[in-house]
DNA sequence: CTCCTTGGCTAATTCAAATTAGCCTCAGTG
DNA sequence: CACTGAGGCTAATTTGAATTAGCCAAGGAG
């Protein structure tokens, strides 16, 4: 269908996989199934092509965001749903993230392509910090402290206590993506790494 | 001096920063102070010299991991060396595994050729978990039971604890590797994570 | 002192990948 | 029903990186 669309999916894909400089625009083609030079009806060059990932990678991470935003205000006011968050509970929530950004389509290349060109892009650098450092420990530190507040939890340094919940989780992730056959290892991890956060922390 | 070494030594630092399809013979060529042709009268090709940078990862890797096991038996052995570990000690460890990791010139190089590399080489891909995930958790593994045994810490389950103390360390250091201007920070909140570690989990 | 190996250079050569030229079809529109 | 633009194709063309050919200097070994 929409051509346009469907190249830079197949792209993404690819230079998730091998690497901007790895792919040569006949593969984005095949891909595709059309032949390399139709590929310039759609777009002027290859870079042309990955700015325009880039680009797509901007709105959505805009948008996302936005709506954490929302949802991060959201805790804050009606916290009463958080009144009786419970272990099983946490757990979901570790498990689910964990899950989220491991199979999401979308995640998931972004996530690859990220590690792959962070080095050579400053601002892949800062949205690959932004997206798996500053947001989600913003996001769950806002949540730990509403737990301490609410006196479900100890009274430690909330920002740590998101950094010793998170960082498991994303390196479990990052193990998963280089070798997914480990995921039933990670999962029964994590879940016990939740659990003793859990134990350890609660009040 | 000696110009086979050399190339090896510009290679990794180029492929590093770029990766492998980026970095062009002339360009390592350049950084060796020769020209391009002259590289043929050590390496056979690119993707030869691509070869000895993983020949050289492999025997220092081994070599490693054989130190770590000496060093390994010993702290079993000789326990008593670990009776009175203080928090201050522990935060040296956890610094010095940071600094260590962050700074030291080729397990930088190293670390990073292999995040980029790492979804097209299967090779790669269990280098780098052993050497970031399945070594340094086995090592700290072995050290928390050492000291739960010894009626240091609780008697939780040192695997969890161990990647509870490690993960962060990692995740601090992914984000000085691709924004080396965090360090400062990095190491402040890793400092606190260590102590918030030992403060819930001694006994 | 001559020889031969080592490691450098410049000037080709090769080759593959990116891009351009120019043609064709088909679908929608006046 | 002719026209036009979008989007595909094949066949060039360009480009530039990898590699090869072949020359040369230096220095150690006989």
């Amino acid at each position: 269908m929409d051509t346009k669309k469907k190249i830079l999916d197949v792209a993404l894909t690819l230079f998730s996989e091998k690497g901007y400089g790895n792919v040569y625009v006949g593969q984005i083609a095949e891909g595709v199934g059309i032949k390399a030079p139709s590929l310039y009806k759609h777009y002027k060059s290859k870079q042309d092509i990955f700015e325009a990932i880039l680009e797509e990678m901007r709105n959505r991470y805009n948008k996302e965001t936005a709506q954490l935003r929302i949802t991060g205000n959201d805790f804050r006011m009606d916290s009463e749903v958080y009144n009786h968050i419970s272990e099983d509970e946490l757990v979901k929530i570790g498990i689910g993230l964990f899950s989220f950004f491991l199979h999401d389509e979308y995640e998931c290349k972004f996530r690859k392509m990220l590690t792959i060109e962070q080095f050579s892009n400053k601002e892949l650098a800062e949205l690959f910090s932004n997206q798996y450092f500053n947001e989600p420990l913003n996001y769950q530190t806002g949540l730990l402290q509403l737990l301490i507040m609410q006196g479900h939890m100890k009274k430690e340094d909330a920002n740590v206590m998101a950094l010793q919940f998170f960082a498991p989780i994303y390196l479990l992730m990052t193990v998963c993506d280089r070798e997914p056959q480990r995921e039933a290892e990670a999962l029964q991890i994590l879940e016990k790494h939740i659990r003793q956060f859990n134990r350890m922390y609660k009040e």
